[in-house]
DNA sequence: CATGTTTGTTAGTAAAGCGTACGAACAAAC
DNA sequence: GTTTGTTCGTACGCTTTACTAACAAACATG
């Protein structure tokens, strides 16, 4: 396959610049300025390329002729319009070109896997129980399902996406898993030597949050509150996702919440966000909860400590929308609405007013497709 | 076939190119990263800036040449080094070249201004009283400062920056600042007009952020609070400010912290962070108190809640840093303790346990000397 | 003094994007 | 049917940018 060439345009800041930025930076830049239009536009003519982006209409056909070299972009016809004027000649991304690998590792017992196309759907899925198995052995079940969904892709493969549990550094290790057994562990690498494909790995939740930005309906500042087994966050500002310092943006789950003390965690502390909001403590807070009465009152209670813990962060940051994903039929309805009511409570609605609160539509699939989102960005600069 | 480039590339580069890039943006960037060179670096010759940069001998020469007419940057003679081979002539920016104009307007009844030079050190000071003067009054009050301050700049001014409390928006409009009676003011293009210089508006808290980082300790990722009249605070991440949505980041004086109560707060509700920590408050805590023993328990209370208030943060952002600004005597000791303690007692060591506080070393003038890295910032891409 | 090193400059080349100009293809008006 | 005006995509030449290659100047060392 004619692979389409890595990225590597510089971000342009406005603070320290640290590296030097060649023309050719710019012309990657460019790439993907149309490869973007194309791909959140749709059919779109070299001219109207040229008019969205500013750039000349020269410009524009000598990259969409550089793209269609690549097999990224093709022509589909001409526009049917009674305009006058030489009629158009349609470009799109080759969407139905290239195959996309995306993985989630975040569930318990169960590794799930697909491969997808160019706009995020869903074309064969597959799975891998893992039965408790911990550190390489898990790892290797691991690659052998990338291996499994390599092998049933039906056209070129992009890239291969990967969220994973716990710390993961921007060079696709994953620092600690504890869930997985895995400390130092270098996932990407290790995908890569086995498939010879271009691999990118992040944290599970900030790959959910990806999705949302790409295939779900996230405008803005947001923040993607995971609740599992325990309780995550991926955050995305100014269309780039925050990672940390230490790789651990996000880690909200062992932040106590409240100053009214709170059950015991698994960490040695009382009242952490996990032990209202994780998903085994609140099915047996409800199975626990003797009439509907009370179980609402479970899932208030929980949407009030995610309120508590969200005051800070959104006055601090200012964000556009707090998107939740995880089991719709405990999070969506009172504990999402006690988690608006606690927070507008707890803010000023002059400045943080418009947040919007709300649940995820991508439901169990939102790791994956992330991951998907993840080498669309990476590899075509798109999202 | 590239696929190994991806690898190295950057594992999730700056999403959604939204403007085109062309050369010469490139040469503004290689420009901003000689000066930066420069600017953090010292003495250095262009050999030096070549290693340095990456870039050829051939290119620094060209960029130098170009600062050189421009004024920005000096020859300051030869190295006095007993190397072989041709003396190297030694580079630096023109430091007694140019002067910068700062203001803090965030104090109760008084403009702080001053002439800075391009270090950041203070030349001279003004003040101007404002005498509970409001809205248009009080900004021509402002205009007039920067007037005169314009006036006593003994060498070309590089621009103007103005620290301004309230919401201010990236054109410099303050869209609210209720203190001084301003919704929606042009500020810097009135200070534009009236003085014909470029002119940067952000808010004090962003302003002094970006202080602590140009010339405080300030490393990586890191939040700065500000305890005055009320509570701010500025976020930097990745060596860029954060604004928010609706350029209200940082706005965390009305949030309600903890699950406790607390007392009655200008803005209706109970347990702001205000209620604890504003100065005001503070010092009636003090004052109330009967002993040392009682005084030190209002500090480590309002420290505590500092904490509370920080743990989300920190966890949804994994700081590297916070750094507290405001009257030292108040701040510095039992209340910053505890603050730290608390927080400790609320995160895991695991994940954020690195994260160190401390007050800041720049003093009264913090606001200033971040308006007038503002300017370096914008007009030499220097930090 | 010859030799090797380092510095900074000159000359020529490749890449990227722009402006101008032009042929092709179409609709609308006559 | 012809003319006119519009739009599309491309060819050509120019400017900007940074690169490679080569070289003179200035110094230390043997």
């Amino acid at each position: 396959m004619s692979a389409p060439e890595a990225q590597r345009s510089a971000p342009l800041r406005a603070l320290r610049p640290s590296a030097k930025v060649l023309p050719e930076h710019a012309r990657g830049h460019n790439r993907s300025l149309v490869l973007q239009n194309l791909y959140s536009g749709g059919l779109q003519s070299r001219a109207d390329l040229a008019r969205e982006t500013g750039l000349t209409r020269v410009t524009i056909s000598d990259l969409v002729s550089e793209l269609i070299a690549d097999g990224l972009v093709v022509e589909t016809g001409q526009r049917e319009e009674g305009r006058p004027g030489k009629p158009a000649i349609l470009l799109d991304i080759n969407r139905g070109g290239y195959r996309i690998i995306g993985i989630d590792l975040s569930d318990t017992g169960v590794f799930r896997g697909a491969v997808l196309d160019i706009d995020g759907g869903i074309v064969t899925r597959m799975e891998a129980e893992t039965d408790g198995a911990e550190g390489d052995e898990v790892a290797h079940l691991a690659v052998q399902l990338v291996r499994d969904l390599v092998a049933a892709a039906d056209l070129p493969i992009l890239g291969i996406g990967i969220g994973s549990p716990g710390i993961v550094d921007l060079g696709g290790r994953v620092l600690s898993a504890p869930n997985l057994g895995w400390s130092d562990l270098a996932l990407q690498s290790m995908v890569e030597t086995a498939t010879g494909l271009p691999v990118i790995v992040a944290n599970d939740a900030n790959a959910a949050a990806l999705a949302e930005h790409s295939f779900g309906g996230a405008v803005g500042d947001f923040m993607l509150i995971r609740v599992g087994r325990g309780v995550g966050a991926g955050l995305i500002l100014g269309g780039t996702p925050v990672f940390g310092s230490r790789f651990a943006a996000g880690e909200l789950g062992h932040v106590v919440v409240g100053t009214d003390g709170g059950d015991l965690c698994v960490c040695g502390k009382h009242g952490c966000l996990e032990t209202w909001l994780s998903v085994p403590r609140l099915r047996a807070g409800l199975a626990a909860a003797p009439d509907a009465a009370a179980r609402d009152e479970v899932l208030r209670r929980a949407g009030e400590r995610l309120g508590i813990a969200l005051a800070p962060v959104v006055g601090a940051l200012n964000l556009d929308e707090v998107v939740i994903s995880g089991p719709v039929e405990l999070l969506d309805g009172p504990l999402t609405q006690a988690a608006i009511e606690t927070f507008r409570a707890r803010t000023m609605a002059e400045f943080h007013g418009d947040l919007t609160v709300r649940m995820s539509d991508l439901g169990q699939d939102i790791v994956m497709r992330g991951a998907a989102a993840m080498v669309l960005s990476g590899r075509l600069g798109v999202s």
